[in-house]
DNA sequence: TCTATTTTGTACTAAAAAGTACAAAATAAT
DNA sequence: ATTATTTTGTACTTTTTAGTACAAAATAGA
């Protein structure tokens, strides 16, 4: 318990890492670029990574996921009306830059780039997504309870329909990277929360 | 005139390289990968396609793209409804393998992976989706005019959100690669067609 | 059959990227 | 101060990948 210590922070290199990845791609993205990024050298890297480039995507996926999770579970349970949120939650892409627009949903990239399922990358990135329709359930059934809910259609269907505007946004947006559009397509969406 | 025969077809090696494509994307795809699946040698390879990789991979999007929009305009020009045509459209990708599901949609794919929308392979691909949401659109107001569209949204938006659910799909399938699931899921999109 | 032309296959070169080795640096504890 | 420990930076090795060079092969036409 001693020795030369860090000249970086785990977690923030990872959260640096995880713009890298979520600008060019895991494939189209090189150690050097990250190297570059993180503010580190190859040294520290493999010491605190010997993954390399495989086990630092997954953590900051990883990373990323948690603090997504976190951030609306904490939002939702703030959150006078659940199903309102939703509708925030969605309405939030339309008042984004242009450059988030470009990089679309980090884990929808992912799912999209990484070719099999069995990858413990797109697993994890497909496990973020199903959590996410599972928070968009939790949040319509509290709605149905708490009577903000009206659809007759079934909460779990409805999540999932959720979800897929979600995934459809994250290239869409890449496409048609206009607020002004963007929002009409949301709003256009959220109806069926009516 | 006259010189070795080729012992390929442009079209038909496009064609084995936009499988590899699909299956794999572009930046996890190496030339020695297309060169196997495409069944010549790098010296045919390079004098047929100057521009390597690249510009294999831009012919193969566009060759796609040029056989995707033809077939669809076709079908839909035989259609006795085209409102109905484009629910048969969503409905057949509830009737796939599952390892097509894994593949998604090749434009949707190029998109999350590409990172700029300056690249003429990015373009491409967003190009093909926007003339998919070109033909929705005329569907669309073709089934106003003959009365088999009864929606009362604006054929433009409804186009967009048809295109958005298509995005959509091509993640959400390789999440959930379940025919009964996806189907479940589309007929419910269908209903704002109604 | 000879020539001009084009394609093919392979051997080679070049470049890029990943990963390892290891000495020097920086600390805490003795 | 000395030692044990851990991290750092750099130089080096290895591997992978892209791309080029060029002689041999295969044709059409003279």
């Amino acid at each position: 318990m001693s020795g030369r210590p860090k000249i970086f922070d785990d977690q923030e290199v990872l959260n640096k890492a995880a713009d890298v990845f979520w600008r060019q791609g895991y494939e189209a993205t090189s150690t050097e670029d990250l190297l570059e990024a993180m503010g580190i050298g190859k040294g520290s890297f493999y010491l605190a990574f010997k993954g390399g480039k495989k086990e630092l995507y997954e953590k900051a996926l990883a990373l990323r996921s948690d603090q997504a999770m976190a951030q609306f579970r904490k939002e939702l349970d703030a959150a006078d009306d659940p199903v309102e949120y939703i509708r925030e939650f969605f309405r939030r892409i339309a008042h984004s830059t242009r450059a988030k627009h470009q990089n679309g949903c980090i884990f929808g990239n992912a799912v999209a780039e990484l070719s099999n399922i069995e990858n413990p990358m797109m697993k994890r990135a497909a496990t973020h997504l199903q959590g996410l329709e599972g928070l968009f359930l939790d949040a319509l059934l509290r709605g149905k309870q708490e009577g903000t809910l009206h659809s007759k259609m079934e909460p779990a269907l409805l999540a999932r329909l959720l979800l897929n505007n979600w995934n459809g946004l994250g290239i869409t947006r890449r496409i048609y990277p206009d607020n002004e559009a963007l929002s009409e397509l949301i709003e256009t969406q959220l109806k069926i929360l009516d």
